[in-house]
DNA sequence: ACCCCGGGTCAACGGCTGTTGACGTAGGAT
DNA sequence: ATCCTACGTCAACAGCCGTTGACCCGGGGT
């Protein structure tokens, strides 16, 4: 019972290593994926030992299970009018797209097989998308999560050929035109009777 | 010249395990991605040396590249009805992804940011849907690309969705499901006027 | 003053990878 | 029957990788 153990949550001095530590891995995972980024660059990047990553995060993959953790901040959309929900869930998710490219990361990851990433993407959109998009549906689950898939198909596309893919045309594209063209399809896949 | 070489495309005895091999190798690529899926283990399926694979392809990458050589197929655009545009193309590619997942292995592989594969990627579009869509917009070929561009980002969202990620809910969904949903959707980004 | 402990370094391990060159060996042409 | 060529094997290389344990150092508690 020292007096640095008054608070749980006392700062330490290791504190900032660690952020260095997440912040280089993040980024080296962004750019190279699970397997392409190792710990050596990742330490490297924070001026540290290799060794020190394994000391703070255990392995490679509970570094990545913190780095690549991800909150898609989706608002409540039966706050939203409802001829506008394809709208504006497209401008949502491509602001956080283009300041923030962990979900780049972890869709690199999932994509080369690794199967725990894979576990967790489809975690991100069955908690976070299919519960944000249940309200909207009331009981009626299995359509909620029809209709759920449709829409991440075109939100994962965009991501893949905008960010991962880097197809010229895609990539050209302005935000808002994003939102003018892929506006309604979101709209369509949600509110529309089945064909 | 000897009667063997009466004709240059005499078939050879090592003919059937190259054959073995890229067979082998294309489903170790689907599987496993580029950098995943090992020399020593897709000669273990072929049932033959390591070394051999060497011999007769070169390098991994060449192997790679013989392996996810890929044809999309696209049928003549000019001869379909134009209002029926988005449901062709939708219906042709699906059952094509169904039968052959080679496009699979490629995504995979340019995903795991394998340079090589990411531009054969943007080959693909660029000369195969591109080239086909373009006598649609006659000369103005920066709206082709603009189009091209909005159609593939639906398209790989469902090679993505469905053959990748395995998000239960669109893996659940019947090929004409998704010309139903998708149909539509392609067909817009086709033909709609600017928004 | 001492001691102790957390932060940090270093070298090494075992295992995996793509790739190579030397070494057999079978089978068809002569 | 012989010879040559193409098919195939084997062992080893050099280079990565994640991970480990021994070691060093400095600053705060007693």
């Amino acid at each position: 019972m020292t007096s640095t153990d008054q608070t749980p949550t006392r700062r330490r001095r290791s504190d900032s290593t660690k952020a260095a530590i997440l912040d280089a891995a993040r980024e080296r995972f962004i750019a190279e994926g699970y397997e392409g980024a190792t710990i050596r660059a990742i330490a490297a990047d924070a001026h540290i030992d290799p060794a020190m990553v394994m000391r703070y995060f255990g392995s490679k993959e509970k570094l990545f299970a913190l780095a690549a953790s991800y909150d898609l901040r989706l608002p409540d959309f039966t706050a939203i009018p409802r001829d506008e929900l394809g709208e504006s869930i497209v401008r949502h998710l491509l602001g956080l797209w283009e300041s923030d490219r962990t979900l780049v990361a972890l869709l690199r990851t999932a994509v080369s097989s690794e199967e725990a990433a894979a576990a967790r993407m489809r975690e991100i959109w069955a908690e976070q998308v299919l519960a944000g998009l249940g309200r909207l549906f009331g009981e009626d689950t299995a359509r909620a999560e029809k209709r759920a898939g449709l829409v991440v198909t075109q939100l994962l596309g965009i991501v893949l050929c905008r960010y991962v893919l880097r197809l010229p045309p895609v990539a050209a594209l302005e935000p808002e035109e994003f939102v003018a063209w892929m506006g309604p399809t979101v709209q369509r896949y949600l509110t529309a009777e089945e064909p």
